[in-house]
DNA sequence: ACGACCTATGAATCCCTGT
DNA sequence: AACAGGGATTCATAGGTCG
């Protein structure tokens, strides 16, 4: 299996992919969510949002959360309108979103011309409680498909996934546990290319590596990139050992 | 506890409600104006069922079906609308849809007044495997309240649900579990009173009265308001007989 | 190996204060 | 008056420690 990490901005580094290239989208944008008014949410940085006051992390910040809700679906929308001319026909397009944007992610995946086939529950069981009402428990994985889905594939995928968020070896603020982008990328044919142009730490690719495909991915923050890399360069070197054992 | 049981269309009878006179709003709408059943649903063209209502889909090349699911948008508001008014400050609604609908639902409790504060999801462990991709096995219940939550209640509810849906003894075809249930109406305060517009077959009322709230409901459907009226009658007796017995 | 116990934390939310 | 920023609050769960 390959790796390529662009640094960069996503948009800019889309334009660049040719197309018939990418057999599954799978990202987690930032969510610019964080407040009712446009003010709570350009006021804070997305660490100070998404950290629990005095809590001891040493997570980097990551940018592009200060944007409209306006804004915000126009962006997206032109950046899953570039995947979907990089990705071939069947491709499927996942996309994490919060309560809060789940429906401009659905707005902006249609926009863009995919075709939504659903959106999918994250449980994290390990939420916080809110006095006097519902907590707040879940994120959601908007997804759609090029055309089609592919019928003639003997597979068949979780409708919900219960997990908590990765706590120790954690490096990114929102990093997703690999065993559910482990069950996200079988969504891509065994071989197949997985885009992912917010890549975070890396997760997505770490995952893709794992169960047999390839992986795009593009960020920004060098920190970041950095760490993605280390991640994906030990996965594969991991790989090898595993495949020179006898077990596991 | 009391019930009070309209037989008429939902919009008609709200607005006949007083002022100030409930204290939860729990409802179940029909997902499209016309049918109930998946089969009615699934009768429409593809294109039409995965368009957002306000998104640029509005200007695609299916006016008819667009209109639609905007008239639907704004059916839903004005019914929302007249619950708003009927409610004291500190209401919470909660409105039940599937996936393609939520955007929808949650516009219309916006537009309604509501500010929106959550989606939940309900999983339901039992539902159809889908080959190719990812099965369909939630529905949301997109929540909001008029006003502010009332912090000072020690009331700490769950951020999701799982269930599968009623099978034996069911009498509806979209019927809830009552053990949600029984959790949605504990957002109304003890000795309060639970509206829902879409009665069905009584599930929100039977959940309202075991946990101590009164419950107004309303319903188009002869059948079904004879089945809800029998279904709440009985949970009355059943009540009288509970407590005349020493144990439970 | 395993259970009982303990501690830290959460893509949060609310409210108060200072500008 | 509106907005930016800081601090307190809440409990189920994860993960470690200690017998």
């Amino acid at each position: 299996m390959t790796y390529t990490l662009h640094r960069g901005d996503a948009l800019t580094v889309l334009k660049t992919l040719p197309a018939e290239s990418i057999h599954a989208v799978i990202t987690d944008p930032p969510y610019n969510s964080g407040g009712r008014t446009s003010s709570d949410r350009t006021s804070r940085t997305a660490r100070a949002k998404y950290v629990t006051s005095g809590s001891a992390h040493d997570l980097a910040n990551f940018p592009g959360e200060n944007r409209d809700q306006r804004s915000y679906r126009a962006w997206l929308t032109e950046l899953l309108t570039e995947s979907y001319r990089a990705a071939v026909e069947h491709t499927v397009a996942m996309v994490f979103s919060d309560w809060r944007q789940e429906p401009t992610t659905s707005d902006a995946l249609q926009m863009a011309g995919w075709t939504w086939s659903g959106t999918i529950p994250w449980i994290k069981p390990a939420s916080r409680p809110r006095k006097g009402g519902f907590k707040q428990a879940a994120e959601f994985i908007t997804w759609g498909v090029k055309g089609t889905l592919d019928h003639s594939r003997d597979l068949y995928l979780p409708g919900h996934f219960i997990a908590s968020q990765p706590r120790k070896d954690r490096v990114h603020i929102t990093q997703k546990p690999v065993e559910i982008m482990q069950q996200l990328v079988r969504i891509c044919p065994a071989g197949g290319t997985v885009l992912d142009p917010f890549t975070g730490s890396g997760s997505t690719g770490v995952a893709a590596l794992r169960e047999g495909r390839h992986f795009v991915g593009v960020e920004l923050s060098d920190h970041y990139a950095a760490v993605a890399e280390r991640r994906l360069q030990a996965e594969l070197t991991q790989d090898d050992f595993v495949l020179a054992g006898p077990e596991e």
